[in-house]
DNA sequence: TCTAGAATTGAACATTCGTTCAAGTTAGTG
DNA sequence: CACTAACTTGAACGAATGTTCAATTCTAGA
């Protein structure tokens, strides 16, 4: 079955929302910014959502759940810590602008409480990852937090991170 | 020497900025909402500060200089290893807010060039104390990211990190 | 086919925004 | 002391903000 109008509607203010993200950061995130960018009038957004924070949340569980999807379908490839690396490296190359917003929300969370969980689904999607590779919760924590840290400052810095020194220093960690 | 006038009400401006971003996060950073903060009337943003950017970039520079100048003391001590564990579990626990305004200005920094040299001097920083405990570039890179990846899984999770595991972890990776 | 409820949309609201301007005050220099 | 440049401040501007409301269109189910 095809998603109603209300749900494509809605679907299409949070993609504008991520867009708008990746392009000027969160605060760029108007009710008039967003219908703009999607198309549509500027009493949409306050329709469909109850807030520009409950837009946000959405955004953020969105882009959540793409990213899990890609650690899950990591962890059933052949060499799973190599696909990690490539695909990390790969992600901040060809969508930094996306991973900088994802990082937006993900941080934004941390003071929105209703945004928590969605946050934390990349985070245990993470560590559900790892676990797999090893049974030692604290290298698993050890792990995750790399990655994250990798991530974050090769945006600040610019510098795009080297897949095989990311695999080796995972494969170091286990 | 002290500051002259207009010195200081930028100091005052600067921290009325940190602090609203800690309270709100930087969508929170308008000129009245700055100089309310700071009980100065609302042009007075607009006479020190060619734009909130420039506003924002100096009170990254200032949180900035004060996280450098923390590390600077940390090299300094007996045990810089433990140093930097414990301060920064005591700073997640007792400076959340900051910490957040912090990470959210950093962030900001990764689509603001001009911002880009001061959220660079916390990396630089964390990088030199690093560095002088290992010669291994490779591994002071890794460290250095799982650093920054703990603080910000801390933040979002809302797990405190705890200092022994910091430390012990640290020490594996040197 | 008819209809009730969901969805859409344009007009308009009070606020707040960044910015400009001119008048005023202060502090340092000759 | 006088003077100049830096600083301060209140008023006001057009533009953009979130939100409400009523009118309209659409669509799924009886």
């Amino acid at each position: 079955m095809s998603p109603g109008r209300g749900e494509r509607t809605r679907r299409a203010l949070v993609l504008a929302a991520l867009a708008i993200i990746e392009r000027e950061g969160i605060c760029g995130v108007t009710h008039r910014n967003v219908t703009r960018a999607a198309g549509l009038p500027a009493t949409s957004a306050a329709y469909h959502f109850d807030s520009i924070n409950d837009l946000l949340e959405q955004a953020l569980m969105w882009a959540d759940g793409q990213a899990v999807e890609a650690l899950v379908a990591i962890g059933t490839a052949p060499n799973p810590v190599a696909a990690l690396s490539t695909w990390l490296a790969r992600d901040f190359r060809q969508e930094r602008p996306r991973l900088i917003a994802e990082y937006e929300l993900y941080l934004y969370a941390a003071r929105t409480p209703s945004m928590l969980p969605s946050a934390n689904g990349w985070l245990t999607g993470l560590d559900a990852l790892v676990s797999t590779w090893t049974a030692d919760r604290r290298a698993v924590r050890t792990v995750c937090a790399y990655i994250d840290g990798l991530l974050l400052q090769a945006l600040v810095s610019g510098e795009a991170p080297d897949p095989e020194e990311l695999e080796a220093a995972i494969r170091d960690l286990l």
